[in-house]
DNA sequence: TCTAATTGTGCAAACGTTTGCGCAACGCGG
DNA sequence: CCGCGTTGCGCAAACGTTTGCACAATTAGA
């Protein structure tokens, strides 16, 4: 392919630095440094700045910006942290923290952590050997102590999607709570009476308040849910909504409506009525959690809650930039609205 | 949150070095810097290398690898350059390769394009300011601007999902000619004869190799396809699927099946249909190529083509990995099994 | 015309590693 | 006891920037 190759300590043959331009346009280097450099302290007068920049660009200069770092301590460059980015839900974010950070210069690292805290502790590691300049984790738990670390390693923190006990980090996160609220009331609203849920693990706060958005409706009608009707998922996948929902059903006859902690789950549970042999929705309905790409299009249309991933991911990176400013803004929370969207998968009993 | 604000230059309060570590065990920070280096020259004794671990344990020494790349000038990071992480296909490629690269201490940079190629050369250019060790390229042309930049820039180049013209660049691809020729097959065997083509720009291996796998089969057995059952889309999404598939029911009776380029397309494909009253599959056949997740559960699961995305991306770091080293191999394509999976959108009009 | 302020540029240190080289200490055969 | 090879470690340069400081040249003010 390329006609070089390059041995592993030799820099990249002819790469063109500093100090080229400057023997080039017969200025000193941190003349050049300065012409190149947007908010440099020196002034430097408009010939000399247009004489540089013209040989600059002639010898097709590339700033080396590992060097820069090397001197500035900032990177610009941000981490990711996600369990894994084939959950649909995690794109939509990445793309919308790119359309915000990547026109400032940022350049975007993303790391999986396959849902090992090992891992997730070697990824943040290593992110903080690479000296980024901040981390966006969407893995955070209620006590979390990557949060921890992140905090002893002094490299500042957005939460994204969930929310820490403390609430001492900033985040974005989604109405868990509303959103659950307005879609337990129509489940009632349509008549469902015998509801069973499956829910995330209580560490993370999409898990609690969600569940909280459930229990609070129920009980403000005076219902609580039997032990049987309450199932458990570990992670929020697919297969194990499919599990959970086996679960539930061979606890005894089918509940009306099952209130899926998202999307995925719900996808799963759809798959195990469907194998014992209900009808969605006539037999059973459905709903889940997120809107992810093409829940419009399975069969049944899945009735769940949107929320605005790709902003969430915009406002996250807009909440990354004040605090990385040296006069960070205290901590906030900042929670993107949730919208209820009925599709098929759930059927008005009254109807 | 946390308690001391660094200023954009200084470096992190207290951050240990090679040097504290080395003043703490007594010795110089060279020797610390070869006990901790796996692969260092000089030799070092059991005693002395077992004491500097111990130190640098306690210190919480972590490496500054800025600072490493600035002397080695190999950053352990690579770039992955894609149009929109939220296009599905993306995500499994993404997981792949972090799952290869990552144990071997690999970061990869993410960089959407947007579908620009303004903004491609832009992402380009930045990652080689960044000094990345290699890039991923998912957006390939067959001529493309990109990826003699890349040569040009000297940075190790791997093409995924698609190739180049002249292929002297290493590329990890579907064998979409043979998985476009079984799925055609199939529809003919099934006893369409009115079929009709959403083709990708023919700028793109995928969008070539596709529509010559569907033509080397309907002229095997003596067909052509008239203009106006052929349209285009410029880039393979949900909405300008709809849109072409629109214009391909406007343009007289529909065809008795559709062969869409991909599933995102075939999905949009199928809401065209159904907007036109038309059931699929019962008055049309749709089918996609891809296989992304839930197209098993859309209305009606779609027949694609399974394209194992997971493993590209692992066979796509491996190729780097070799790539990278001082012999790199000659440049070779990779071509991974396409797997036809039969569902509902196609009918068998003989049955 | 002289001083003071301003403007434009050069100088060199510093960022934290990696690594070639030099050299002392040690072991061993003759 | 000498010479030589080997082992273990320190020394210092180099990587390509950024930036505080010094200072010459120019301008402004009196």
């Amino acid at each position: 392919m390329s006609s070089s190759k390059r041995s592993k300590t030799a820099p990249r043959a002819g790469r063109v630095k500093l100090a080229d331009v400057a023997t080039a346009s017969g200025v000193h280097y941190s003349t050049v440094s300065r012409v190149l450099r947007p908010g440099s302290k020196g002034r430097i007068s408009d010939a000399v700045a247009e004489h540089v920049r013209a040989v600059a660009r002639e010898l097709g200069y590339q700033p080396n910006s590992v060097a820069a770092s090397m001197r500035t301590n900032s990177t610009y460059s941000i981490g990711l942290i996600v369990h894994d980015m084939s959950d649909p839900v995690y794109p939509p974010i990445l793309t919308g923290i790119e359309e915000v950070l990547s026109p400032q210069g940022f350049a975007v690292l993303v790391g999986n952590t396959g849902y090992d805290l090992e891992v997730e502790i070697d990824v943040v590691n290593r992110m903080a050997s690479r000296l980024v300049d901040g981390i966006f984790l969407a893995t955070t738990r209620l006590e979390d102590p990557i949060v921890e670390r992140c905090q002893d390693l002094d490299i500042p923190l957005v939460s994204v999607l969930r929310q820490t006990q403390s609430r001492d980090t900033p985040a974005v996160i989604n109405d868990c709570l509303g959103g659950m609220q307005a879609l337990t009331r129509q489940v009632l609203a349509w008549g469902h009476r015998d509801i069973a849920v499956i829910l995330a693990p209580q560490n993370l706060s999409t898990g609690r308040e969600r569940w909280r958005g459930i229990s609070d409706v129920l009980s403000e009608n005076g219902m609580t849910l039997p032990e049987h009707r309450i199932v458990h998922v570990e992670h929020m996948s697919a297969d194990e909504g499919e599990r959970a929902a086996r679960t539930l059903l061979a606890a005894g006859a089918p509940p009306e409506a099952i209130i899926c902690v998202n999307d995925l789950v719900a996808i799963g549970a759809i798959r195990a009525c469907r194998a014992a042999g209900l009808n969605v929705p006539r037999d059973i309905g459905i709903s889940g959690y997120n809107d992810i790409p093409l829940v419009d299009m399975i069969d049944p249309p899945l009735t769940t809650v949107r929320m605005n991933l790709k902003e969430i991911g915009r406002t996250a990176a807009g909440l990354m930039l004040a605090h990385m400013a040296p006069d960070a803004p205290p901590s906030r929370t900042v929670r993107i609205d949730a919208e209820l969207v009925l599709r098929a998968s759930l059927r008005n009993l009254n109807g």
